[in-house]
DNA sequence: GAAACCACCTGTTTG
DNA sequence: CCAAACAGGTGGTTT
């Protein structure tokens, strides 16, 4: 345990260096209207410190040592990253930036399944808000012309949400009783697919949909998907969940070179642009192949079934979502 | 039509001899018990006489020549073997064994279409309660991979019930309303089929449970498959229709010589067994081959649609079974 | 009319 | 060893 918070402090310290001799350098250099753009004055939130890019960077100190965080766009995700740290280094009874909510409440039981080293990598790379739920690498079948991807029984009982046994709640509502759930992917592209249970196969799959995300993602047998929880921080409108899907090429596909390890790359472009824009533009991408918005409001629930309030969709920090 | 009788007559009195001389002669060498635990007395039945292996065999007495019908399992199968015969060879108001019922009325019609040779040697060979309605050579596609077997259209929409225009009458049945045909083979093993109608080839097929029935008869191509009605004349459950099913093989497969005509040969082992044991267990063969039991009920019905009374199933002496 | 979608079906594999 | 799960299918319907 000593090791682990002692690797870590090492690497915040390498990470932050270049980040704060960057800030604190470059400060008698800039005039001050143009700090004052970026950054209004210092941030009212405990260890949230303004970027000179008009981001936002979290510390916290720990037994004398400067831990960074990383940097967030918005102060709120900063000083939350702040929060979510302080629980693990600092305890529960420290200072927190936000009161205990309903989801942050859990957190302390979050971390208790990871290592401080752990816990410190996830608030930094992003993980930490947009936890990997599960993955599966594509058969032949998934990519082929059966247009449906076959969701492994076991995750899809854990992180789906119920429609084995649904109970044909049909008094009044004849229309479509389909479950289509949402997911974003990396450049907040919406994508939504049909979810059901094939009880001849008792198994469950994505129909409608994903064929097109295989097309457009040009997915190949073996390559891998990858689903995510992610937590979207925005100070306007308050904290939202949402799923997320990615798709990792395998080994033969054309570019087998760009590929890491299961869990890592998940961690850009999350933290923005929700509730910017509700025009109804179809997602394109610009040239550099982000900063794109979605169409439709995010949400990632089963849109019938209304009636049926406990609903189990998504944990996060163990606790149920919607 | 005088030809025809005459010759019959000839054919039961050839029959007959070996039969009735076996009996005759062997009567003074059997000793009393033994014979009467065979045969309790004479039969009450008119045309009934015992057989020494505790069988029972049929004859009608026509134009002063006495004709065989062959021998029965149970008495009362004699007796109605008597009852038929006796409608084409000493009328409708001759004495009969057993009122006549709505299905027995229509054995008169029935007769019509068969010559009098006809109609007695399907008595005589149980074709007559168990008449083939048609039989198919199978192709290479109904024993292949499709798991499936077309029925010509002539036999279905003749034999089988209607499903080509089903009305979808799922008012109050919103469980499954395939059509699902039992029949037994020669060793009363339930074998269960999915017939529909495949509108885009305009074809009527069985598809679930026909590739089993493939596999463990180790049909080919080139081997027929035979469909028979039968009735099952029971003394304590009364008469039951059932559908059964048989497969001969054909020239390319591996015992060839040991196959008769298209006919023949169904007529073993049917006048027995129902009602006797209704345990659950599983269809196995003894050593000789048969004496076996039914696993289920036996019946032959679309197992849906319980409230469309008069479904059309199958014809016996042309009224419609169930 | 083609492609997708839908609700089934099955042989293999495996914990 | 066997029931469950799933990869790989089907015909039929909708878009």
């Amino acid at each position: 345990m000593e090791e682990e918070m002692l690797s870590i402090i090492s690497n915040g310290e390498t990470n932050v260096i270049p980040e704060l001799s960057d800030s604190i350098s470059s400060t008698p250099l800039i005039p001050a209207t143009k700090r004052l753009r970026h950054a209004s004055a210092v941030s009212k939130f405990k260890g949230v410190v303004p970027q000179q890019n008009g981001h936002w960077g979290a510390q916290i100190y720990a037994n004398h040592q400067r831990i960074w965080l990383g940097t967030f766009k918005s102060e709120k995700d900063a000083a939350m990253a702040y929060d979510s740290a302080a629980i693990r280094l600092r305890g529960v009874d420290s200072h927190r930036n936000f009161p205990w909510t309903k989801i942050t409440i859990e957190e302390p039981n979050f971390q208790s399944h990871y290592s401080t080293e752990a816990v410190i990598n996830m608030i930094r790379d992003g993980s930490y808000s947009s936890r990997q739920l599960f993955q599966k690498e594509l058969t032949p079948s998934d990519v082929g012309k059966l247009n449906r991807l076959v969701i492994p029984k076991k995750y899809a009982v854990k992180y789906f949400p119920q429609i084995s046994e649904r109970v044909e709640e049909h008094a009044e509502n004849d229309k479509a009783d389909d479950v289509q759930l949402v997911f974003h992917d990396k450049s907040m592209k919406l994508w939504k697919f049909r979810y059901c249970y094939w009880k001849s196969s008792q198994s469950f799959v994505f129909t409608r949909g994903w064929n097109r995300f295989v097309k457009e993602n040009q997915l190949k047998a073996n390559d891998t998907i990858c689903f995510y929880l992610c937590e979207l921080r925005d100070i306007a409108k308050g904290t939202k969940t949402f799923g997320m899907i990615d798709a990792k090429k395998g080994e033969n596909s054309g570019a087998s070179a760009e590929v890491s390890g299961p869990y890592v790359d998940m961690k850009v472009d999350l933290q923005l642009q929700l509730g910017q824009n509700k025009k109804e533009n179809k997602v394109e991408e610009d040239d550099n192949g982000n900063e794109i918005e979605a169409t439709e409001e995010v949400e990632l629930k089963a849109p019938s079934s209304t009636s049926d309030s406990e609903r189990k969709l998504f944990k996060l920090f163990g606790v149920e979502i919607f």
